[in-house]
This record gives structure tokens, sequence and C-alpha cells, in this order.
DNA sequence: GTCTATAGGAAGATAGAC
DNA sequence: GTCTATCTTCCTATAGAC
């Protein structure tokens, strides 16, 4: 095989894990299918790596950037406070849609960093990015559209993240079968009213 | 060690499961381990269980119903509509604050069945029957206390039964550290609105 | 840096005595 | 029904040649 710096080799192989994780579980993936699918023989993994765990450390914060970045851009502010709302939450619908595996897997993994010690911190940070996400959005709102909350932000934002968390691994686990456009029309209303909610309460 | 009938047996060997998973999780429990915190020798459980997937199926329905059950209890009606609302969702939150371990097992179990070829019915059967509870009580209420919603009793179900889901995990993720009690004031002011608004609408 | 070969251990499952 | 001892397989990680 071709040389590699080993920089490369590590992105190489991180990408590669989450492929295999993400098509086979994290359970069944092994050092032995993450280096066949990056296409290198096994000690070149442990060349790279010191060992599987510093690996899937790498995997886990390559994949939480990787959505952090998804659920900002689906939330970038819009012309209307409704309409930002309303995009919002459906581009982050249609990447849900797009890549159950990808999503599937982040949940693994959350799992996985609250039960291997030293990696907890691993699931807080993502679950704070989401925050941070949700947050910083409220917050430009407020400032472009003079919106005033009748909660903190943190605290909304805390909510809307635990709410398109919990519909996605519902969706996740029961499919499209159920009547998920009216649930996402529900959910929208019920946002844009909450926020609405607060501007009136203010 | 005292002879037992299988049956029994099979129950010993399933609580002494769920107790290891809960404390090392799902991972890091073997049939070794389980066989051990039960008091018996391997072969005890290989004599009950023809496998390890039999029993992981046992664990599985077993936690559920035991679930559900919770999830029913917190949900009975009670003297106002505010007042289901309010109490039913503190009884279910002090359930989580009281037993993390255990939800957090169950989320666990969620992505094993998602994973297990031939175990994805268990995985929507639980939450099929957290959809029937609210369902249940949705419909319940609307007969005793001439409820009319905007939209079906079962989407409503099912966007409870994710927001409730959303929240419990990113609890067991985040801590106690953050503003839940904030959180669970404005969950539970605009599950009231929302239901109330349904009401209004009709 | 990359390879083949293998060490070393732990897992699920079975054999056969009691 | 329960036990101890063992089989077989698969894993992570390393050794050493190229």
């Amino acid at each position: 095989m071709a040389r590699m710096p080993s920089a490369e080799r590590r992105r190489q192989l991180t990408e590669a894990a989450i492929r295999a994780m993400a098509r086979d579980g994290v359970a069944r993936t092994t050092t032995r299918s993450i280096a066949a699918e990056a296409g290198v023989s096994l000690s070149v993994f442990h060349y790279c790596f010191d060992s599987k765990q510093a690996l899937v450390e790498a995997v886990i914060t390559t994949l939480t950037d990787h959505s952090v970045t998804v659920v900002k851009q689906a939330l970038r502010p819009r012309s209307t406070l409704v309409e930002t709302v309303r995009a919002g939450f459906q581009a982050y619908w249609d990447h849900v849609r797009a890549h159950p595996d990808e999503h599937m897997l982040t949940y693994e993994l959350t799992q996985y960093a609250l039960r291997e010690p030293g990696f907890e911190h691993l699931a807080r940070r993502q679950y704070e990015l989401y925050g941070a996400a949700y947050t910083e959005l409220i917050d430009g709102l407020r400032r472009t559209m003079g919106l005033r909350l009748a909660v903190p932000a943190p605290v909304l934002a805390r909510y809307l993240a635990a709410m398109t968390d919990g519909l996605t691994l519902n969706y996740l686990v029961l499919g499209d079968e159920s009547a998920w456009t009216d649930i996402l029309d529900t959910v929208t209303a019920h946002i844009a009213s909450l926020v609405q909610d607060d501007v009136r309460r203010a």
C-alpha cells in the first residue's frame, strides 16, 4: 500500500471506522473490520492509534463536530421568526431522513461514552454543544428581531434540543410508517407559538 | 446450590442480568458475570437459556413491561387537566431521578435491539407501548372531561412520548447541574397550554 | 510505514461426572 | 439440575522482517 503520513492515515482510519460503525453497529465493529474498511493491515491501525479506545475517541469528537455543524446549518436565521423555526426544523429533519445510520451511530456512541470510564466528558460535550448552538440562534434572533424571552435562552435551548433529540430517536425506532408529517407540523406550530408566547409575555 | 425449577431459575437469571447490565453496561455484561451475579455456575445459565440472545430477549421484554408500568402509573388521571399533566410529569421525573441506571439500560437495550437481526420488533414494541399508554390517557381524559383535540390522539401521544424521551436522555447525559427545574416548569406549562389550545381550537 | 505471523486472553457454548 | 473442565472462536495488541 502507498505510504502516507500518520496524520492523514489517522483521518482515513477514522472515516473508515465511522462507515463501519454506521453499517454494523459499534458493538460489532472490530479493529480488524476497520482496518479492512480502510484497506490497510491491522498493524497500520496500531501504528497510528495506541489502542482501539484512542480511535473511538477520535470518532466521537469527529462525529460530534459534524453533527453540531448539521444543527447549526439547519438553525441559521431566516427572514422571519416563524420561517426560521419552520425551515430550521425541516432542514434538520431532512438530514435525519437522508442519513438515519449516522444519527443512529451518534446515539450509540453517546451510550458508549457514558459507559466508558474517562469518556463521559465526550458525551457531555456533545450535548453542551447542541445547547450552545440553540442558545446562539436564540440570542441572535433576540438581537436581530428584538425578542424578549420569558425564560432564559439556555433553558429554552435545552428544551428545544431535548425535543428534537427525542423525536429523532422515536423516528429511528418506529420508522416512517407513522404520521410523522402530522407530528412535525404540530411540533413546528408549537415551537412557533412557544417563542411567540415568550414575546407576548415580555 | 439448591435445586430450582427452570421457570424460576429463568426469572432469577433475568433479574440478575438486569442488575449486572444496569451496573456494568450491556457491552461489558457477559454470560459469566450474569451467572456470578445470580450465584450459579455458567452451565446453569445454558441449561435455562439456549443462548445469550435468548436471555437478552427476556431482559428486554421484562424491562419494557416494567417501564411501561412506570409510565402508566405516572400518567393516571387526576382531578383536573392541569393537575394530571403536572403530577404525571412530576411522578415520571421522580422515577428517572431515583433510578437513572434503569433508564440508561433501557436506552442501551433499545440500541441493542435495533442492531440485532430479528430483535428490531422488540424496540418497536417498546415505543409503541409508550405511545399506547399516552393515547389511552388522552382518550380517557377526552371522555371524562369532554376534551376535543385538534390533532388525533395518537399524534399528540407520540409527540409527548418523544418529548419525555428526549428530556430523559438529556438528563442522563448532562446530569443534574443544569436548571432542570426551570425546564420542567417550562415543559409542564407548555404541555398544559398545548392541550388547552386543543380545547380552545375545537 | 507497512506487512505477515502470532502471542495472550476472554467470550459463548458444550461434555460428562455427580 | 448443577457442577468443573474444556473446546472453539474471535478479539486486541505486539514482534520482527522488509
